[in-house]
DNA sequence: ACGATGACGTTAT
DNA sequence: TATAACGCCATCG
Protein backbone atom coordinates (compact mmCIF):
# COMPACT_ATOMS: atom_id res chain seq x y z
CA UNK A 1 0.00 0.00 0.00
CA UNK A 2 1.27 3.14 -0.81
CA UNK A 3 0.43 5.74 1.99
CA UNK A 4 2.24 8.62 0.17
CA UNK A 5 -1.37 10.26 0.01
CA UNK A 6 -4.12 7.46 1.36
CA UNK A 7 -5.05 8.36 4.84
CA UNK A 8 -1.75 10.77 5.39
CA UNK A 9 -4.05 13.70 5.12
CA UNK A 10 -6.43 13.67 8.14
CA UNK A 11 -5.45 17.44 9.15
CA UNK A 12 -6.56 20.40 6.62
CA UNK A 13 -3.37 22.08 6.96
CA UNK A 14 -0.50 21.42 8.93
CA UNK A 15 0.03 24.99 9.17
CA UNK A 16 -3.05 25.49 11.59
CA UNK A 17 -1.66 22.66 13.95
CA UNK A 18 1.47 24.51 14.37
CA UNK A 19 -0.36 27.25 15.58
CA UNK A 20 -2.31 25.66 17.80
CA UNK A 21 0.43 23.64 19.37
CA UNK A 22 2.28 27.03 19.94
CA UNK A 23 -0.88 28.37 21.80
CA UNK A 24 -0.83 25.42 23.74
CA UNK A 25 2.45 26.38 24.75
CA UNK A 26 1.54 29.68 26.41
CA UNK A 27 1.88 29.19 30.03
CA UNK A 28 -1.33 30.29 32.24
CA UNK A 29 -0.80 34.40 32.87
CA UNK A 30 1.26 34.79 29.87
CA UNK A 31 0.16 36.39 27.07
CA UNK A 32 1.33 36.37 23.63
CA UNK A 33 0.38 38.58 19.85
CA UNK A 34 -0.35 37.27 16.89
CA UNK A 35 2.18 38.42 15.44
CA UNK A 36 4.62 36.62 17.93
CA UNK A 37 3.18 33.47 17.42
CA UNK A 38 3.67 34.06 13.59
CA UNK A 39 7.21 35.13 14.33
CA UNK A 40 7.84 31.84 15.63
CA UNK A 41 6.44 30.14 12.97
CA UNK A 42 8.80 31.91 10.61
CA UNK A 43 5.40 33.65 9.43
CA UNK A 44 6.72 37.37 9.94
CA UNK A 45 3.76 39.04 8.20
CA UNK A 46 1.20 36.33 8.88
CA UNK A 47 -0.30 37.74 11.47
CA UNK A 48 -3.88 37.42 10.16
CA UNK A 49 -3.10 33.81 9.24
CA UNK A 50 -2.82 33.31 13.01
CA UNK A 51 -5.83 35.17 13.82
CA UNK A 52 -7.99 33.15 11.26
CA UNK A 53 -6.36 29.60 12.85
CA UNK A 54 -7.71 30.42 15.98
CA UNK A 55 -10.98 31.73 14.76
CA UNK A 56 -11.90 28.08 13.58
CA UNK A 57 -11.02 26.74 16.64
CA UNK A 58 -14.51 26.25 19.39
CA UNK A 59 -14.55 27.46 22.93
CA UNK A 60 -14.75 24.25 23.89
CA UNK A 61 -10.97 23.61 22.61
CA UNK A 62 -7.94 22.63 23.76
CA UNK A 63 -6.47 25.77 22.76
CA UNK A 64 -6.19 28.57 25.24
CA UNK A 65 -7.08 30.67 22.83
CA UNK A 66 -7.87 33.20 25.54
CA UNK A 67 -4.13 34.17 26.12
CA UNK A 68 -3.49 35.40 22.57
CA UNK A 69 -4.67 39.25 22.26
CA UNK A 70 -3.15 41.96 19.57
CA UNK A 71 -0.26 43.35 19.37
CA UNK A 72 -1.89 46.29 21.19
CA UNK A 73 -2.18 43.99 24.11
CA UNK A 74 -5.61 44.52 23.62
CA UNK A 75 -8.44 41.82 23.10
CA UNK A 76 -9.63 41.05 19.83
CA UNK A 77 -12.87 39.55 18.81
CA UNK A 78 -14.78 39.23 16.00
CA UNK A 79 -18.93 39.92 15.95
CA UNK A 80 -19.09 36.24 14.78
CA UNK A 81 -17.59 35.23 18.45
CA UNK A 82 -19.68 32.97 21.46
CA UNK A 83 -21.24 36.70 21.76
CA UNK A 84 -18.63 36.97 25.25
CA UNK A 85 -17.24 40.67 24.50
CA UNK A 86 -15.60 40.31 28.12
CA UNK A 87 -15.50 36.30 27.77
CA UNK A 88 -11.66 36.66 27.36
CA UNK A 89 -10.93 39.65 29.85
CA UNK A 90 -12.01 37.71 32.55
CA UNK A 91 -10.83 34.27 31.60
CA UNK A 92 -7.32 36.38 31.76
CA UNK A 93 -7.91 38.19 35.24
CA UNK A 94 -8.79 34.67 36.44
CA UNK A 95 -5.37 33.62 35.19
CA UNK A 96 -3.84 36.33 37.37
CA UNK A 97 -3.20 39.08 33.98
CA UNK A 98 -4.17 42.13 35.24
CA UNK A 99 -5.57 44.94 32.86
CA UNK A 100 -4.67 48.18 32.72
CA UNK A 101 -8.00 49.61 31.33
CA UNK A 102 -9.20 47.64 28.81
CA UNK A 103 -5.20 47.14 28.20
CA UNK A 104 -2.56 44.90 29.39
CA UNK A 105 1.09 45.66 29.72
CA UNK A 106 2.81 43.75 27.41
CA UNK A 107 6.22 44.16 28.97
CA UNK A 108 4.84 42.64 32.17
CA UNK A 109 3.20 39.50 30.61
CA UNK A 110 4.40 38.83 27.22
CA UNK A 111 5.19 35.01 26.84
CA UNK A 112 8.37 34.12 26.21
CA UNK A 113 8.99 31.80 23.40
CA UNK A 114 11.74 29.32 24.80
CA UNK A 115 14.29 28.74 22.24
CA UNK A 116 13.57 25.30 21.98
CA UNK A 117 10.45 26.28 20.00
CA UNK A 118 11.70 28.40 17.48
CA UNK A 119 15.00 30.11 17.12
CA UNK A 120 15.46 33.79 17.15
CA UNK A 121 18.42 35.59 16.22
CA UNK A 122 18.36 38.60 18.47
CA UNK A 123 21.70 41.25 17.36
C1' DA B 1 -9.00 28.72 -10.68
C1' DC B 2 -10.72 33.25 -8.90
C1' DG B 3 -12.66 36.45 -5.68
C1' DA B 4 -13.85 37.71 -1.15
C1' DT B 5 -12.88 37.31 3.64
C1' DG B 6 -10.30 37.77 8.06
C1' DA B 7 -9.49 37.05 16.14
C1' DC B 8 -3.57 41.69 12.71
C1' DG B 9 0.49 44.75 12.04
C1' DT B 10 2.64 48.70 10.49
C1' DT B 11 3.02 53.33 8.65
C1' DA B 12 1.12 57.70 7.46
C1' DT B 13 -1.87 61.72 8.35
C1' DT C 1 -2.26 60.11 20.88
C1' DA C 2 -6.06 58.65 17.80
C1' DT C 3 -7.90 57.40 13.34
C1' DA C 4 -7.47 55.68 8.51
C1' DA C 5 -5.70 53.00 4.87
C1' DC C 6 -2.68 49.48 3.06
C1' DG C 7 -0.33 45.16 3.01
C1' DC C 8 0.32 40.24 3.95
C1' DC C 9 -0.98 35.59 2.88
C1' DA C 10 -3.83 31.37 3.87
C1' DT C 11 -8.54 29.62 3.82
C1' DC C 12 -13.39 29.35 2.15
C1' DG C 13 -17.32 29.47 -1.29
Amino acid sequence: MDLSKSAAAPQPSPLYESIYALVQQIPAGRVATYGQIAALLGLYRHARVVGYALFRVGPESDIPWQRVVNAQGKISQSPLRYGSDDLQRVLLEQEGVVFQGDQIDLNQYRWQPPPSTAQFCEE
